[in-house]
DNA sequence: TTGAAAGCGCTACCAG
DNA sequence: CTGGTAGCGCTTTCAA
């Protein structure tokens, strides 16, 4: 392992003089600045961040804390994320927490004995004074808030776009699946859709669910088929659970979209490689991703920003589970 | 920030004492061991890894690398490796590679700058020298290897098994599409179930493809079905490029398994939500992650280990792309 | 424009 | 059994 030490003995300097010139900081002789560039490069150093953290007390880490990178959603708000950030030479350290605030806290525990720099939340669990608490920056990724810094799409107007669509293309007995209560985001879409559908003229049924896992969306979907079997048109409060009535609907020979049409929501990469490929309100996770990290830098920056959320606009993509409308929305 | 010499003080100790306690080295008196206790509960003190990774020159950091978190294989491994390292209180910094070299090198240098301890890579792109040149131990995942520690699936078995099952129920014209030819394990699967196919009576024809994107895919399943077009069974190089030609039959509304059996590699979640869902040849993906983590912490523990590899089984995954078979193989 | 030296928080050695 | 202290690799005063 090569030091400043090292470099500062090969150059014939201090390492203070190493310093500086590593850190652009300072004064420095060009001819110096060279002879240290030389060495530098001669001996192929590259200095310890450790070190430099425990000096400053800050490092070039961020922590990234998700519920559960295998559930479909979040791999591309991850990978914004860190695309964004390794831009500006940050580097991630991330853990699961399941939803489990046991786990969050740890976390967050160790991600501060690392000198992390600032953290991208997309958990639900802790309560947002227990970030307050905390002395780095913190922004909440796919969670809304007014008062902390957060990045969110639009869910209550892609509610209301779903239900637009919905009757727009024909649908006149339409489901609406409300999902988990604890998650704002679905609430929000909810909201959107019971808007729209109650100022309309369609005949509309609320299924209530609490989770959005597939098993248990399976179960939903049958007995959503029993109790209102003749519904034609159902926005569901993801494509997880879209998939769920879709696999259902197939199942009892439902023609999609003839008998019945489906929106889901986020458009998760899987959708478009369902048959027939789901329509949905998409939300940009990508760029959700991205614009938090943006908004974590600035922060990180300057901790007094007025401008402290950004609201993303969602998409309606059109696939195969809705018919073709009769002029658009 | 409370620091050891707060403890310390509060305990009216010397720092050594409280880092005794800390580490459960050397000997302390239980009583002053109490009150150094009852010091850090009450300054709510947790030690700071960066000043301990500094002088340790090691950290509790592990550096995770892969392709890309997007594709749905990756973050059911991922959660493995992350699972198992975390019960022994290791933290993960990742990074995404896209296959790059460049970025590639970039992580590997900025993990080392932190301290790592050990890697995990699953990427395809340096050279294995690359990686024997670090100091630190690293074991591959999804990727074969004699010499380095790897962690893969028996992806030739896998490849005679999706043969097999595919002549046991009933195809005769067989399609086996080659998966990338830089990708050993795709090289695996495919060897797998060329000798079953090459030592059977039925005919088949085998695709040479390129990538496993879905969009590449698409096309090759259309040219797959132009070109030989009565084909009545494909084993697919993955899950991904099954669907594909999933997407493609139905399209030209062949009958699903009837007319045609597709076998798809890899059981991604994705594969069951299909509808019909997907047979296929599970790789125990979260199973491997973990695997993987345990073969890091024994090679940390002593890196001079024989047993350097570790195989895992595959699996016939029976869904309803396939017809019953007539008993089974 | 440069160097010496203090010190970031911690561990481990050596004395006592 | 306990404390003093050197030092991990770096940055940043302070003097020169």
């Amino acid at each position: 392992m090569t030091t400043i030490r090292d470099v500062a003995k090969a150059a014939g300097v201090s390492v203070a003089t190493v310093s500086r010139v590593l850190n652009e900081t300072g004064y420095v002789h060009e001819d110096t600045k060279k002879s240290v560039t030389a060495a530098i490069e001669k001996l192929n150093y590259s200095p310890n961040e450790v070190a430099r953290s425990l000096y400053k007390r800050k490092s070039k880490l961020i922590g990234l804390l998700l519920p559960d990178i295998t559930n479909p959603f979040f791999p591309l708000l991850a990978r914004g994320v860190e695309d964004e950030l390794r831009l500006h030479d940050f580097r991630l350290i991330f853990g699961n927490t399941d939803e489990n605030p046991e786990k969050e806290k740890d976390y967050i525990q160790t991600f501060q004995q690392n000198n992390v720099i600032g953290m991208i939340s997309m958990t639900n669990q802790l309560s947002k004074t227990t970030y307050q608490d905390l002395s780095i920056p913190v922004v909440f990724l796919d969670r809304t808030s007014s008062s902390l810094p957060s990045v969110y799409a639009d869910g209550k107007e892609g509610g209301r776009i779903a239900a637009m669509e919905m009757i727009q293309r024909g649908s006149k007995r339409i489901t609406l699946i409300k999902g988990p209560s604890h998650i704002q985001t679905a609430q929000d879409r909810f909201q959107g859709s019971l808007e729209v559908l109650s100022a309309s003229e369609v005949d509309f049924y609320v299924m209530s669910t609490s989770s959005f896992s597939f098993e248990e969306a399976e179960k939903w979907a049958k007995e959503l088929f029993k109790k209102y079997g003749d519904t034609d048109g159902v926005i569901a409060s993801n494509d997880i659970v879209a998939t769920a009535v879709l696999h259902e609907a197939l199942r009892l020979e439902k023609s999609i979209p003839h008998d019945l049409q489906i929106i889901g929501f986020d458009d998760i990469p899987h959708s478009s490689l369902l048959f027939p490929p789901l329509s949905t309100i998409r939300q940009p996770a990508y760029e959700m991703g991205t614009e938090a990290a943006k908004l974590l830098m600035k922060l990180m920056k300057n901790n007094q920003m007025k401008e402290k959320s950004v609201q993303l606009p969602v998409m309606f993509i059109e696939r195969s589970t809705t018919r073709k409308g009769e002029g658009h929305v």
